[in-house]
DNA sequence: CATGAATGAGTTTTCATTCAT
DNA sequence: GATGAATGAAAACTCATTCAT
């Protein structure tokens, strides 16, 4: 539908040059994920978000084009910022262990869907669209490079099939808002089961 | 919002009487829930929805009220559907290992999830609902019951962590659509993983 | 709109032969005369109305071909009663004093409005009809002629006028449900103003 | 059902802060009064409305966010109205007799329902409702309060069945649409059948 | 850049009325 | 006569998007 606009808006959401107007985007978007998070995109209103912002809704399709073309700004942000973690982890976890990449990967990934619940929610959004899954095939990418780097290294299939797995795997905790002790016992199970799978695979 | 209204539908999709009547709501609910899963519940329409069943706009709200009702009675279905076939296999499985366990649970959960796509789009929609809430309470019962009498018995904490964890793993593969290799593959590592963590708990 | 299928069933309810019919009909005209009052007009559904009767909405319209009809039954039916009595007040008030006349038309008035409601709910509808102003014209010529053949006899203006205002003054008291003192001062106020007035009109 | 909605919007019909905004609303509540008058509350579209104030149905629905809401925003504008004019004349009917109270009531009476005629169509809706029964109770209170205050004072019981009366009183003749002369020849009879009840009172 | 009133296409929802059984 | 499922035109209402100021 407006994916012409949408797509236009990604490299370039209409790049403000002031500080004033930085902040502003950087406001508009941070409020707008809030929602998107809370309600889900489609039941959060862009009436809603400028006014959360403190913004006119005037002044939010100054800098987005259209609803969509925010979401996929947030989204790119989110997307960028875990690829450059996932670039630097490429780097550090050199030569370590497949267990040990995992519990790497699980501190990254743990950190950054906590932070940026929008990333997940706007990922898996229904309705196919190329630019999404382009993010999601560079992240998988990203991760079974990782794993294929590691010393022994996986099998190439492995490795591509735990990218897709382990992603997956970090956002169970995360649905369980208000289960503190639930939350964690999970997150260490899952750990856990991880490890032991990636240490039976070595032998 | 109309959610007095949805409620009172759950149990009551304005019940009727006749045999033509039946197949009538049956075929407004599978319809529903096809554009439900292809499209996404708010991006699917009333009229879409009654075009796609060959009924008349109002034929729709004759039997549900709001579109938030008619999703609450599919869900309402297939969870019933699903909690049926746990309670089933909670007898067959009785005085299995957690392996054995967890694998006839991946068997149940992969058939009903691949077959009842709508279940998990409509699980799991954002906005948080009391009823959708309570539908995961049993289900996390049910699956916790099921390795809690595992011979051995798994701890009352682990069985109920797991019962959070499987039916998210089951959805991983199901996402992968139009892979059918790697879906079958993580299918595999999935139930690998999961086998290989029980095995190493109960020692 | 459906004014002449409308006028022909005010003569020609369907005319039912049987009396299993007969009473089907009085009591699907009660029902609604009784939503009529308590919901108005416009805010009653013609579903509503046979489900009040105990019958299905198929029946409700075997016998009244719209909802415009149903009301206009109903109104004819009460009119026509009204009338009857008014043609009896008219004989046996000959030659009675004014205020004897007024008194004796506020009783029966009276009487009618309490035990007809819906009667005033459906004349005064908005919107103006041709059928509902013929019943208001011929209720306003019989109280004007009772006036008229008064002893002393009214002027033929005064008749008119108060054949307007006596109506309306009765309806004053009913719209005050659930205060029975206030309502029954009321009445007693404006007989004894009308009382009064007729008195000192004779000097 | 929407009185929540409707509620709210009384004290706060989306208040327009600029002029131009305050324009469009007086434009739409007086072409919505016009229509209620005309075709009654629930023969009038909301799209009509709009379109009879030269806008499109969303800024309608800016302003008002509901049917009832605009209904309700009317009413308490022409409540409003009329209450401020009992006020005056609470101050400048001081001390005048019950009869020349009530010569002055009817003449702000009849000139607020003459130029207000929605005021009428709107209060007397049918379906019991708390905020209109609350502006009846206003206007009875400061009536009674009118008549309270004659010299000599009428007794309270009666000032407030009064308070009752006269309000209804003075709708009589505004229904005579198109018979100018029966119009104010029964205003006029009104008003001296009140005032030779009300003489006849205080003796 | 900023604003917020205005727009109108698109959805949801209602209900009088019809018709096959 | 009786039934109640089915219809669809018409209304209410929403919200992304535009534009004059």
């Amino acid at each position: 539908m407006a994916s012409e606009k949408a797509r236009a808006s990604v490299s370039n959401p209409r790049a403000p040059q002031q500080r004033r107007g930085r902040e502003r985007v950087a406001a508009l978007m941070a409020n707008a994920a809030i929602l998107f998070v809370e309600k889900g995109f489609y039941a959060t209103t862009m009436t809603e978000i400028a006014a959360r912002a403190g913004a006119a809704i005037g002044t939010l399709y100054l800098f987005f084009p259209t609803k969509e073309a925010l979401a996929t700004a947030i989204l790119a942000e989110h997307a960028e910022n875990l690829s450059t973690q996932l670039d630097a982890l490429q780097e550090s976890a050199k030569g370590l262990a497949p267990a040990a990449i995992a519990d790497a990967l699980f501190d990254v990934l743990g950190d950054f869907l906590a932070t940026h619940p929008a990333y997940s929610a706007l990922l898996d959004l229904p309705g196919d669209d190329g630019w999404r899954r382009a993010m999601r095939v560079r992240r998988r990418g990203q991760i079974a490079a990782l794993f294929a780097q590691a010393e022994p290294p996986l099998p190439a299939g492995q490795a591509e099939r735990l990218a897709v797995i382990v992603p997956q795997l970090m956002r169970i905790p995360l649905a369980l808002v208000g289960e503190k002790k639930m939350r964690d016992g999970v997150l260490e199970e899952l750990r856990l089961m991880l490890a032991r799978h990636l240490r039976a695979s070595a032998e």
